[in-house]
DNA sequence: TTGCAATCGATAAAAAAATATCGATTGCAA
DNA sequence: TTGCAATCGATATTTTTTTATCGATTGCAA
C-alpha cells in the first residue's frame, strides 16, 4: 500500500486537529468537521484516514479521536525520535534548532558552521570536526541551511559521513545518490504560489 | 488559461537553472537538460514552459535561455517588488528578513513583535503600532512567524489593516476571508514526507 | 418504538496530472 | 549533399487524484 505525497502532506494536519480536539475532551470527530477546518473534502479525509488506520469511523458519530491519533502517530513514525544535525547555524539554522512546531519527532542534537565565532556554544561545532564529533552518535537526518554556493558541497559531506535523509533549505536542487532521501524546501516556490494567488484576487 | 499549483511550483526551479546557464554563457537549453537536473520528465518541462512562454523551443537546439528567463519573470511577476511585513521577529522572522533566496520579488520592509526589547531596531516596531506605522505604506504581503497560539489573532489583525496575502509559518491552519490569499508553510508536513521517504529506503 | 439526520465505507465517475507516441525541424558530421 | 541524432509541439494515452453516489449504521428526539 503506497501513499501519495499529497495525502502524506495532509496527515500531519489531521493530527493537529485531532490533538486540539483531544485537548478539548472531544471523543469523536467526523470527517466533515476535519474537512471543514482544513478546507478539504470530507470524502478525501475519509479516504486518507482509511489508508493509515484500521479503526473505522462510526456512522452518525465519526472517528474515535484517541484511536486515530495513535494510528497517525504510528504511521508517521512519531514515536521514535530521529536525531538530526544542522549545517549552517545562521538565523535560519538557529530558528530551526529552536523550533517547536515539529511534532516532537526530531531532535536537533548538534549544529555545524564554518564560522569559529559561532562555535562557543556547546552544541555548535566547526564543520571540520563533523566526522569526529558525529562518529559515535546515531544521526539520521541532516539539515542544510548554508548559502546556496556551499549547499552541494555540504550535501556531499553529509552523504559521506552516513546521513540518509537530507532536508535542504538552500535555494538549489541538490543531487544525491538514489539511496538518500531528500526534501528541498523551496521558499521561493511557495512565495510564487502565494503571489500568483494574490494577483488573481 | 489556468496553471496548476504543481506547475507553479516548478517554474521557479526552471528559472534558477536558466539563470545559472545564463551565467555560464549558455545560449540554449533543452527540456531534457532541465528535466535531468530537476529529476523531472522532459515532456512535463516542455508543457510547463509552453504555458508561460510563446517562445517556442527549436528542434535540435532547445530553448533560448534569455527569452525564457524574461517570460518566466513576467509570468511570476518578479519585476515589481512586493512590500511585505513580518509579524514575529524571533529567529525565524529574522532569518526571513535576511534571507536572500527569494528571487528579489519581495522586500520585507518592517517587522513587528510584542516584545519591546526587540524594537530598538529601526525596522522593528511594537505590534500595537502596526496600524499607525503601516497606514501610509503600500504593503502587499504579511508574513506570520509568531507562536501558533497567537497566529490566528495576528492573521485577523493583518486582514483588518488591509493585507491581501498572508504567508503563515505557524503550525496551524489559519482561517481567512475568501478574498485573502494564504499560504501555510507546513514544515511538519515536509518533515513527515522526508521521514517516510527515508524509512522506505 | 419509529423516523430522521448525521455519518460511514465501498464503489463509480470525473477531473487533473503525468507520460507516451509520432511526425517534423534543425544542425552537424560523414 | 545526405543521413543521423537531438529536439520540438501536438495529440493521445495512462495514471493518479479528487469528487460523487448510494446503501447501511448509529444515536437521538418525537
Amino acid at each position: 500500500m503506497k501513499i501519495s505525497d499529497a495525502t502524506l502532506k495532509r496527515l500531519p494536519q489531521y493530527l493537529r486537529i485531532l490533538k486540539s480536539k483531544q485537548k478539548e475532551n472531544v471523543a469523536n470527530v467526523s470527517s466533515t468537521t476535519i474537512a471543514n477546518e482544513l478546507n478539504l473534502n470530507s470524502i478525501q479525509v475519509r479516504k486518507d484516514l482509511a489508508l493509515v488506520s484500521k479503526n473505522d469511523g462510526k456512522p452518525g458519530i465519526g472517528f474515535d479521536v484517541t484511536e486515530l491519533i495513535t494510528d497517525l502517530e504510528i504511521f508517521l513514525d512519531l514515536n521514535n525520535t530521529k536525531n538530526a544535525i544542522i549545517v549552517g547555524t545562521g538565523r535560519l539554522g538557529q530558528a530551526l534548532m529552536n523550533y517547536n512546531g515539529f511534532e516532537n519527532n526530531i531532535s536537533i542534537v548538534l549544529g555545524f558552521d564554518n564560522d569559529k565565532t559561532k562555535c562557543d556554544n556547546k552544541k555548535i561545532f566547526h564543520i571540520e570536526e563533523i566526522k569526529k564529533v558525529i562518529s559515535k552518535r546515531n544521526i539520521h537526518i541532516g539539515i542544510i541551511t548554508v548559502p546556496k554556493e556551499f549547499a552541494q558541497e555540504v550535501c556531499n559531506l553529509l552523504v559521506e559521513i552516513g546521513i540518509t535523509a537530507i532536508w535542504n533549505f538552500a535555494p538549489i536542487n541538490l543531487q544525491v545518490p538514489k539511496n538518500i532521501a531528500i526534501k528541498n524546501e523551496d521558499l521561493s516556490a511557495s512565495l510564487s504560489i502565494l503571489i500568483k494567488q494574490m494577483n488573481k484576487k
